[in-house]
RNA sequence: GCGCUCAUAGCUCAACGGAUAGAGCACUUGACUACGGAUCAAGAGGUUGCAGGUUCGAAUCCUGCUGAGCGCACCA
């Protein structure tokens, strides 16, 4: 029996409750369940009693009464308490709890999916750095948790697309172009422009491939190093992309907008909507009208589209596209654009509040030898996902971004992720895995296989019936990272059930040792251990993290 | 000046409005003739930045304050 399961059996209660004129509420939508830290509060608890007490006009307590004794005769549950202010308590038996390792067992990689986001088609845009440089550390984090964000919504049943928006027009890619340029003759990087390795190493690159360029005349050789340097600019990032198991479904490039008309087409449908006027000789999209502090230009007095016209073109572009919900996850710098983001959408009359969901994410601050490390994209001395990948491994670099709320700002200590010790709680919950996988091995040069008479009831000890706990909270725990958009929420659970896992591996014997017999509870702890190995790799997938075998 | 975000153990980080705020690291003390000791057990470590408010209950929600980061273009 899962958590859901109880859940909706508790639901039932009530509404037999208010059915038996002993209650009168509305009966809740959900109904949550959790593993109370503390044991003596049985396997599972429940708040709803003290929800509804109010609404109910009624002691908690008194509530909490009616409905344990319609939990009482439900199968499988052993005991219901009433504790503290109207907790109710619920022990299940042990068999029932211990049938749910098998039920992972035979799910697989489908132990775990939900469809807590059924149906919902969500475009999940993330990184999209500009293609003027490397991607940095603050773009790794966010490939780590976006990549992880997208496997944690499907997981839930939503439709994802992912995409990484190419900013591949303007200024910024004339001062690269100019930069390439000036690099591959010899001069001085103009003022404002990007320097740094891989700007040599990029025009080395475009003059070895086209060997007649510097020939040309100045104009003509900034247009080749414009369209030429950019294509090696996004195939390194698409490499670096590929490298750290990061995938995006589309790359979207911004001149595509503006030479489609699609950006036009946007002001238009703004228009129409009735949120643009003109001043001052430029064209305004009134944003003002929801929550931004002021006014937007989409065309400029001279006639030039802005930046943000180009974004509002994008988002029609994905909701066009067929996205129910615009999922941008931008860095701590572009805070301020949320406003007027969610603003484009209500003037396209849009949802603001549902259609378009922007995440901020804090910075990462890199500290070696106990000093921070300062990154700069257009200084050039910076740590890019290359260097991180090359310290600390994929694995250990996904995990560790991953781990955490992308609310809080995170300080990765170079010496520290290099040294490859335990601190990377990564080896902690790989360990784990390769345990259970050493473990299989034996198992199978012992001739041990995993009987069909699985015996449920044998897993009674303490850590065997945590073990299982955590098992069953497996579900809720992705379908809450996915309604939170919070898929560090898997790894926090993962660090828990490989705790889990190690205690009871401290404690519980499974093989046979010397002339011992192989019995019924051997076979019971190998369904247990393989339904934990499951779930163990289910969640690691979820963040692009490798299950090893062996370590 | 205005706005957004953040503030939890010495450090790095958790905690759908729920019971005694949890992990890891570091520190102290134990457990290897058991399937992988990269593990486990025990101990110590907290006025959740400060002050009010909301309620059965607040780290969580609201207000004010303090501190930090970032942002406030007819730039991209």
């Amino acid at each position: 029996m899962t958590p859901a399961d109880l859940s909706q059996a508790i639901q039932a209660a009530v509404s037999s409750a208010v059915e038996a004129g002993e209650l009168a509420v509305a009966v809740p939508e959900h109904v949550t369940v959790e593993r109370p830290k503390n044991r003596d509060h049985g396997d599972y608890a429940t708040n709803v009693a003290l929800q509804l007490a109010k609404a109910a006009g009624k002691p908690p307590r008194a509530v909490a009464e009616l409905l344990a004794e319609r939990l009482r005769g439900i199968t499988g549950v052993a005991k219901v308490d009433i504790a503290g202010p109207g907790f109710l308590n619920i022990t299940l038996d042990t068999a029932t709890a211990g049938a749910l390792a098998r039920t992972v067992v035979e799910a697989g990689e489908a132990y775990g999916r939900n469809d807590a986001l059924k149906g919902l088609k969500i475009n999940l845009e993330f990184v999209s750095a500009n293609p003027t440089g490397p991607i940095h550390i603050g773009g790794v984090r966010w490939a780590a948790v976006g990549d992880s964000m997208a496997r944690v919504l499907r997981a839930s049943g939503a439709d994802v697309t992912t995409e990484y928006y190419l900013n591949d027009a303007g200024v910024q890619i004339s001062k690269f172009a100019a930069s390439l340029q000036a690099a591959a003759n010899g001069r001085e990087v103009p003022e404002g422009g990007y320097v740094g390795e891989y700007i040599v190493d990029i025009a080395k690159a475009l003059t070895d491939a086209i060997p007649g360029v510097l020939d040309l005349p100045e104009a003509e050789q900034l247009e080749v190093f414009r369209t030429e340097g950019l294509k090696l600019m996004v195939a390194e990032i698409k490499r670096s992309m590929d490298e750290f198991g990061t995938h995006f479904d589309v790359w979207f490039s911004e001149k595509t907008l503006h030479d489609s008309g699609a950006v036009e087409k946007a002001i238009e449908r703004l228009r129409e909507q009735g949120h643009v006027f003109e001043q001052d000789g430029a064209v305004f999209l009134r944003t003002t009208d929801f929550g931004d502090d002021k006014d937007r230009v989409l065309i400029k007095a001279d006639g030039d589209k802005t930046y943000f016209a180009a974004d509002a073109a994008y988002y029609l572009s994905k909701r066009d596209r067929g996205a129910e919900v615009a999922l941008y996850m931008l860095g701590a710098d572009h805070h301020g654009y949320v406003n007027r983001l969610k603003a484009i959408s209500a003037c396209a009359g849009d949802d603001m509040d549902h259609n378009i969901e922007v995440k901020i994410g804090q910075f990462v601050k890199m500290l070696r030898d106990g000093e921070e490390v300062r990154m700069s994209k257009r200084a050039g001395n910076i740590i890019t996902i290359d260097d991180v990948v090359e310290w600390i491994g994929v694995d250990a670099a996904r995990y560790t971004l991953a781990r955490s709320s992308t609310d809080s700002t995170i300080t990765l200590d170079i010496n520290v992720l290099t040294s490859q010790t335990n601190e990377n709680r990564v080896f902690y919950v790989q360990y784990a895995h390769a345990r259970m996988s050493s473990l299989r091995r034996k198992a199978a040069d012992m001739g041990i296989t995993r009987a069909a008479d699985y015996k449920p009831e044998l897993l009674s000890t303490e850590w065997e019936n945590e073990l299982l706990g955590k098992l069953a909270e497996f579900p809720g725990v992705l379908a809450e990272a996915g309604q939170f958009r919070q898929p560090h929420r898997v790894a926090v659970y993962l660090e828990g059930l490989a705790a889990a896992y190690h205690r009871f591996w401290d404690n519980c014997p499974v093989l046979p040792k010397g002339d011992d017999e192989v019995t019924d509870l051997t076979h019971a702890r190998l369904w247990l251990v393989e339904a934990t190995r499951t779930v163990l790799a289910n969640g690691l997938t979820l963040l692009g993290v490798t299950a090893p075998e062996r370590m």
